[in-house]
DNA sequence: GATTCCTGATTGAGCAAACAAACGGCTTGC
DNA sequence: GCAAGCCGTTTGTTTGCTCAATCAGGAATC
């Protein structure tokens, strides 16, 4: 097996912690531990908090972008490639090997004060935005979806699967699986964007 | 004019600064200074920080709920309900006066350890989403709502609520202003849920 | 004068970051 | 082939600071 660099080993432990307990929660000393090095390769290899918080963060995105940009390509027409990349946003976000909670915290937040990195962020961030706008602009265009502003309306999506992701982390009791909320979900994208009838 | 107590001022101070700085970048000094009252007596009549935090959280939560009830009463069909009850989430989130952000920070992350104070506002959160199954169910019932699950349902669209709001915050060129992108996220709930034909 | 409300300096814990010292592998000169 | 010197990596202690929470007592009110 292919040994893991410290380097690599800390900035998987960060991940989970930045992830699971935040920013403010998440100490030197437990990011350490967790990866089984030394408290001060911390500073060495990251330079400080906020960089390796932003560097787990844009690991996760940039994976994230790939398989969202994976999911769009194999669509036949607009609409059906608007419900893939929902379908894997939300698989995405529901799979516990991808961090993707870390993400989560990371743009929200003015945890990330260091406007550098923030700004790199967003921009990618604008590119999950723009895959889905071509799909939206494309079904417009062969007549899969009915005519609506692709850029507001891709906001609109992309706002639904962040709180899709929220209200399933929070709900107390979910109502039936997450699995039969995710699927309605898709359903009621799918009401909402459809042209004609409903038919497949 | 009755003055405002100590202690209804440390609770507004601390609605402000929770909401913009987060929990843990709000001090005690921070809070004390904006209300102009000694340090002293926050623990005093709050415990501890994170009790105040859900005082915070709980207050605007409550104010919001009895927004929400007054938006729905008027309706005069299920669909008209769900669409005013978007409104005023969104009209609700929009007003800097009513302190939204606390409550956003409040819910979704580990920040709320106290779990009896956890539970206490996930339950609170319950009543949210009921306001909207109702109009969902009444809608069903007088055919103005396309037949659908209502809990899951209901759990969607305050899931896009959120993820709205989210996106507002977030969205670093704002296409369009926050009126257009919110009139467009209600023009995707009514075209999600409406039976039949498109016209009002 | 007693009770309640209020004050702000003090305390002690916990933290990010700095630091000096040990380690190991890699080059260079012979 | 080998010794000497060098530089990036690794270690864990130390430092200096910030903050939540305490507390002993002062002010206001009855």
């Amino acid at each position: 097996m292919k040994s893991v660099t410290k380097k690599e080993a800390l900035l998987q432990a960060a991940k989970e912690l930045f992830g699971e307990y935040g920013f403010a929660e998440t100490t030197f000393k437990k990011i350490s531990d967790r990866a089984g090095v030394a408290l001060g390769l911390l500073t060495h290899h990251y330079g400080n908090k906020e960089k390796l918080f932003f560097a787990a963060g844009m690991d996760v995105l940039e994976h994230f972008i790939s398989v969202l940009r994976a999911a769009t390509e194999g669509a036949e027409n607009g609409r059906t490639g608007v419900l893939c990349f929902c379908r894997a946003y939300l698989e995405f976000s529901i799979d516990p090997h991808t961090n993707w909670l870390v993400l989560v915290r990371c743009s929200p937040y003015s945890d990330m004060k260091a406007s550098d990195d923030r700004e790199i962020m967003l921009r990618k961030f604008a590119e999950v935005h723009h895959l889905l706008e071509v799909q939206l602009q494309r079904g417009i265009a062969d007549g899969s979806i009915t005519p609506l502003t692709p850029a507001t309306t891709a906001q609109v999506i992309v706002g639904l699967m962040v709180g899709a992701n929220r209200t399933r982390v929070l709900t107390p009791y979910t109502y039936g699986s997450s699995q039969n909320f995710y699927t309605e979900t898709l359903t009621f994208v799918e009401r909402a964007i459809s042209s004609g009838s409903a038919g497949n």
